[in-house]
DNA sequence: GTAAACCTTATACCTAAATATAAGGTCAAG
DNA sequence: CTTGACCTTATATTTAGGTATAAGGTTTAC
């Protein structure tokens, strides 16, 4: 299996090697094998991995959150209730952030689409105000 | 109109005032009239706008993007290329974040779906890496 | 008219999430 | 066999986004 250092696995997943020893000691990437002379070798999903936690940065989930949303992928099987209501409430804040985008993204669209440039301000109907758009 | 003192503004868009006079030092609210007291008098539409920023942070916006989402609503009659351009690539960066989370919800919804906890861990089917959903 | 509960500015501090730096070990190329 | 580019840990610094505190002015309620 191929195995990366931790520079190589920095290049192929664009962050800093540095975030990674630190995503590491966060508890983000398990803690990989070491070569006899110490260095990290670490398995190529991790690249997977980092971009995952990029992505889910992007879309405002915290590392803390992040973490969990991880943990739920290591241990899916729990009949517990605690893991499987963590996923149903996961989903449940995926979903609140998709409706806000939506609104935020028809406001937008709005704008653009009605205020062509070609008219006056008088006569342009658009929307004044992206704050007031109704989200929830 | 109705006009608001910065606490009274706190409460209603539920931040901490010291937060509200930070937004303005920004450049996220616009500096508000004073009375002779020289006490902050707010137009109550500044709730919305709070919330607003508030909502974009959740989405994973910087205060920074928030800013230029927000100066698009102030002049959204520029036929010059610049102001629509920018709304354009808001548009398309908020279109990426939903089809990121829907991608994460169907992993997510799968994860929860399929694994009932009544089977044994070889039968089930589900997925045992969010990191390897494909997201573009 | 004075105490509590506001407001003002300025400055200091805090947390999350990196990122940089220092001091030293390893490895591959010439 | 040494030089450059890696790697190691530990520690310090940075940035964003607040939050707290200090020193003082204002307003409201008794």
């Amino acid at each position: 299996m191929e195995r990366l250092t931790v520079g190589e696995l920095a290049k192929r997943s664009e962050v800093n090697s540095q975030t990674i020893r630190y995503y590491e000691r966060q508890g983000l990437l398990p803690k990989p094998p070491r070569l006899e002379s110490g260095y990290r070798a670490f398995p190529a999903e991790s690249v997977e991995r980092i971009r995952f936690i990029k992505q889910a940065q992007e879309l405002g989930f915290s590392l803390k959150e992040i973490k969990e949303l991880l943990a739920l992928q290591v241990n899916p099987h729990s009949t517990g209730a605690d893991v499987r209501k963590l996923a149903q409430a996961k989903v449940a804040d995926i979903e609140t952030k998709i409706k806000t985008l939506n609104s935020m993204k028809k406001a937008l669209t709005q704008l653009t689409a009605t205020c062509k440039g070609n008219g006056s301000a008088g006569e342009c109907q658009c929307l004044k105000k992206i704050s007031l758009q109704r989200v929830k």
